[in-house]
DNA sequence: CCTTGATGATCGACTACCTCAACTATCAAG
DNA sequence: CTTGATAGTTGAGGTAGTCGATCATCAAGG
């Protein structure tokens, strides 16, 4: 490889990272706002953050163990987190048919009230939506599901 | 108001809610997936998730109170992360010039060097950055521009 | 049938995070 | 020099999270 090339290749690999230095520094501005908006919707609810999360997730009926692998803590903790939405009488410890190990998270009615409202603000008050214009929505959508996308 | 744009403007609230509420998972996916990453990352390290926030944020010196509005939460929980960093010998408390009641939140060298490696780890394996074209990122990086730049 | 190994959930102990209320020290202004 | 606001700490109390141990159940072989 020529010197001319070789000092190229570095200066556009040194481009590349100031750039991507600036998009992350955006990124975590952007982000934290979304955790904070995320945290206040959620306060709004008297739910911590986990709980929210834990709702969200639950718009289907699902193990335990499927919970613990979404919010990827250990299967132990997830106990006591149903056990607070339990006692709140959002969700129900239900049986599995084939299995009688698992037990199954199921959102109660009102469970199901209390999730539709916290999307709704949640989409209401997200730093994402405010703001684009509707081609502007369309190309985020296409780059997030580009990033969505990858196999894991 | 005629009856015909009167549908047709519910209609197209009704078809941008839709998409918005399609958006808004995908987001979430990405959320999830950068949430994840961040704390693998930190784990990395044996840092949580708000010491290595915490960390990122002392690039420049900062009072505690500094801190705690960044991480949006009460002054009195920075004491004990302030604690930990300092165990560990990475942050110091020092004086501030004009006023006494201050501390400022000083990163040691060693601290300097883990911060950097933290940042440089996080560029490298964030979901956002692999898989995207140097267009795309441009692309990218203007959205960000955007939903980042409002006034709050 | 009955061991054997894996899996789902729980419990107990321990740490970190987080809030609130109370307190100290300091500042700043009248 | 009082008065009020602000920076940081402390202690109490609750949630989140991990790890190791335990129990019940499943699933597969012998």
């Amino acid at each position: 490889m020529s010197r001319l090339s070789t000092i190229i290749k570095a200066m556009t690999s040194l481009v590349t990272k100031l750039a991507d230095r600036q998009i992350m520094g955006l990124l975590f501005g952007v982000m934290d706002r979304a955790r904070e908006n995320f945290q206040n919707v959620a306060d709004e609810f008297d739910l911590t953050a986990p709980q929210a999360r834990a709702l969200l997730y639950l718009g289907v009926a699902s193990p335990m163990r499927g919970l613990a692998d979404h919010l990827s803590c250990d299967a132990s903790n997830i106990t006591g987190i149903a056990d607070r939405l339990q006692a709140r009488g959002l969700v129900t410890r239900g049986e599995a048919e084939r299995d009688r190990r698992v037990k199954m998270l199921v959102l109660t009615p009102e469970g199901v009230r209390l999730r539709a409202q916290l999307e709704e603000r949640i989409a209401e008050t997200s730093p994402f939506m405010a703001g684009l214009s509707d081609s502007e929505r369309a190309t985020l959508q296409e780059l997030l599901s580009k990033i969505a996308g990858r196999e894991r």
